[in-house]
DNA sequence: AGAGCGAGCGTTTTT
DNA sequence: CGCTCGCTCT
């Protein structure tokens, strides 16, 4: 096999194939290439077969390219290898034993939607108001207390803020009784019932440790404490491991991720050898300095100097838009003129941003100047409303227990299937230990409901046990015609005969496309395969190379990916760094690192653009240019307006009694409870500013021109504004002042 | 049972 | 602003 591509330390990663190796690899430092050579060379060079081979990759997109370059290699030999994200290669194993965690090895997968609406049942039957414990956030803690290995009964003994903890525990132990009754998993279910399964059936683990002899692991440093574990499970006894991270892009803590996660192999793999890769193959000198000087600022991490000898490069292009329109017209305006003059392609061009709202305007501008483009992610095809119910219909023929399915589609289209029908046979369901389809079918023998409903939901039970029954002999793709044409959905929606409803149609039409994309490239073209591909699937798994389009997406989505030319937008404080990061951690370490990510990205030019005024909620936004900005050296950009960022700086300096002060530049989010209360908690738990020309208390007295005197609940003192949470009558507001606050 | 309307809330990021 | 939820009326 020819290595000669390699540098040194590439290759030395390639050929260490013995033992565990943790390889540090920047960001563009050719890992993927590293990778794919490593697998190709313990096939090619050291005989190990390909069934033998474990290696888990951050997207399915990711995992196909690389199988695909491996068989490129060494042949399709290759095939054998177990390459997938953690929860793909979960599944695969939960099918072949599902049987022995109480599964049945039909089980379906929910997504978070699926579990929101599982979740607010469960509170529904435990009587808890979900305006007092919201359900976001239930579903939040529980996710992570599946993350971190917390089971419903360990919960109540950990503290999870101030939350009422036992309530909490309750919902989570309900929640895992009906998950499991419907016979579904969510997300972290997938990793955490293979670990269970490990845990108690020695003779599995040993045969699947016994199989994988070589295991790897890439994005190692988005791995979070149950991924941790799996990991070990499947390496511990032969230690050939290899993990490939960059701890500078470890942007899922939010989801779990765990970066600790390096250290605790340094403990369980104490003779792990490791590879730096500091030689980056992707970007300029330029755009590299760039994202050095961002990362720099992060402290308590380990010393890393990315270099290249791609050359200079030409400068990082600055502009601040006046508003978000202006932004996007001038990203359109630099496409247009770099594609004409420079010969760049439409797909050289991406276009990301902080949150997914922030595409529309682009859009709009893209579509006005008739430029073809592809957004990944946001609002996705999977989640519009008759995708899923299609998708609920699927779900129960495959798995008639389903009773989040069950609901979503009994009277949809309309059975004259109301809430005093649905609430029997709940309520017979929890008293018979039943499904809803099961007591619905008894129910409905016994006469219990009114002609009308009974008519209706015959028809809907005949329909599901019809094809229930056949789904083995079946493909997904005829249990979607039996669905087009027989579940009396589509008629419903062409009687309809809205816009909306045609649009609908076209959706599913288009819904039938991905089912025969599918059928066309699997060879499992059942039912249940089909359905846990789409569970399963990422948003960039569905993004083409060739396609002739601009990319656009979150600076999340983008991580592994790269593209000549690259517009990173909406550069403010409150967009990037997100408000919502800067109440948790005021340094904004984890932002810091995705603005690297997102730099880093660029191989040729790269584009910085911020607009000073935005609309957001309906309401106009003043924000500053992003700290991140500030902290590129202007050496490295030139600015397209000559103008560097201007931060508005205003510094608030006053001392003496707050309450001869007043302001009337006082601009607002919304006046939200729940920010309120969020932004009130995470002062509380964070040590209170120091200024020393400030001297605000809570408690004090402010004036306000329009909404009048109130006392201070809460501040917090940025270096150019400062916000407040304030009570007037009995109604709290938070405002946010960026000019100084004046004498009365 | 189901349509229709107003109130209130939200947006980080996703397998 | 736009979506969801819950209430009311038919």
């Amino acid at each position: 096999m020819d290595l000669s591509s390699l540098n040194k330390m590439q290759h030395l990663a390639v050929t260490t194939t013995e033992g565990s190796v943790l390889i540090i690899a920047g960001a563009g430092s050719g890992k993927t290439g590293v990778l794919t050579k490593r697998i190709a060379y313990l096939i090619s060079e050291k005989g190990v077969y390909p069934n033998n081979i474990l290696a888990f990759t951050f997207t399915n997109k990711a995992a196909r390219e690389m199988k695909q370059r491996v068989e490129n290699m060494v042949g399709d030999y290759a095939n054998g290898m177990w390459l997938g994200t953690f929860h793909s290669i979960c599944v695969r194993i939960l099918r072949r034993e599902a049987d022995k965690l109480g599964y049945k090895s039909d089980f379906v997968i929910y997504d978070t939607s699926d579990r929101k609406v599982l979740i607010k049942e469960c509170m529904k039957e435990l009587n808890i108001n979900d305006k007092q414990i919201p359900v976001n956030m239930v579903q939040n803690l529980i996710s992570s207390a599946k993350n971190d290995l917390i089971s419903p009964n360990e919960f109540k003994d950990n503290v999870y803020g101030e939350y009422p903890v036992d309530v909490i525990a309750k919902i989570y132990e309900l929640y895992q009784t009906k998950i499991v009754k419907n016979n579904a998993m969510d997300f972290d279910d997938l990793i955490w019932n293979v670990l269970k399964l490990f845990g108690e059936y020695t003779q599995v683990l040993e045969y699947y440790q016994n199989k994988f002899k070589y295991v790897h692991v890439d994005e190692y440093q988005d791995t979070n404490k149950a991924q941790y574990k799996l990991i070990r499970y499947f390496a511990l006894s032969h230690k050939n491991l290899c993990v490939v991270g960059d701890e500078d892009q470890s942007i899922y803590s939010w989801r779990g991720a765990d970066i600790t996660n390096i250290y605790s192999l340094e403990k369980d793999f104490p003779d792990i050898k490791l590879i730096k890769l500091e030689q980056n193959y992707r970007s300029t000198q330029n755009i590299l300095n760039a994202a050095n000087a961002v990362i720099e600022k992060n402290t308590e991490r380990k010393e890393k100097q990315l270099w290249t000898d791609n050359g200079i490069g030409e400068k990082i292009k600055y502009y601040g838009a006046s508003n978000e329109y202006k932004e996007a017209e001038f990203v359109v305006g630099e496409i247009l003129k770099k594609s004409f003059k420079s010969g760049f392609k439409y797909s050289d061009f991406a276009i990301l941003y902080r949150t997914n709202a922030q595409s529309r305007v682009f859009e709009d501008i893209l579509l006005k100047n008739n430029i073809p483009y592809t957004i990944v992610g946001g609002l996705k095809f999977y989640e519009r409303k008759e995708i899923k119910d299609f998708i609920s219909y699927m779900r129960l023929i495959q798995n008639s227990v389903d009773d989040v399915s069950f609901m979503r589609v009994v009277n949809s289209p309309k059975r004259s299937i109301g809430a005093k029908s649905l609430e029997k046979m709940s309520e017979f369901g929890r008293i018979n230990d039943l499904s809803m389809f099961q007591s619905a079918a008894i129910l409905l023998e016994s006469g219990a409901f009114s002609k009308k409903a009974s008519d209706g939901l015959n028809g809907f039970l005949n329909f599901i046990m019809t094809y229930s029954n056949k789904k083995a002999e079946l493909s997904a793709m005829d249990i979607y015609n039996a669905i087009y044409s027989e579940s009396g959905y589509v008629d419903s929606l062409i009687v309809e005969n809205t816009i909306e409803a045609k649009s609908r149609i076209e959706n599913i039409k288009e819904f039938k496309n991905v089912i025969e994309e599918f059928e066309k490239s699997e060879e499992d073209k059942t039912l249940e395969n089909f359905l846990a591909m789409i569970s399963l699937k990422s948003d960039v798994d569905s993004l083409t190379e060739d396609d002739s389009a601009v990319v656009m997406m979150t600076i999340h989505s983008a991580k592994g990916l790269e593209f000549p030319v690259v517009f990173l937008v909406g550069l403010e404080e409150n967009i990037f760094p997100s408000s919502m990061s800067l109440s948790e951690d005021s340094e904004a370490k984890e932002e810091r690192r995705l603005c690297y990510v997102g730099i880093t990205r660029a191989e040729k030019l790269l584009y910085l653009t911020n607009a000073y005024q935005r609309n957001r909620f309906g309401r106009t936004e003043v924000n500053s240019p992003s700290r991140f900005l500030a902290d590129i050296p202007f050496d490295y950009m030139e600015s397209i307006t000559g103008e560097s960022p201007v931060l508005v700086k205003q510094k608030i300096s006053f001392s003496g009694e707050f309450s001869k002060y007043k302001t009337d530049d006082i601009f607002s989010k919304k006046d939200s409870k729940s920010s309120i209360k969020r932004f009130t908690n995470s002062l509380e738990s964070s040590t209170k500013p120091q200024n020393d020309n400030l001297d605000i208390n809570t408690g004090d007295k402010i004036e306000h021109t329009k909404f009048g005197i109130g006392t201070i609940v809460a501040y917090d003192v940025k270096k150019d504004m400062i916000t407040i949470a304030f009570e007037t009558n009995g109604i709290k507001k938070l405002k946010k002042s960026l000019s100084p606050i004046t004498k009365l």
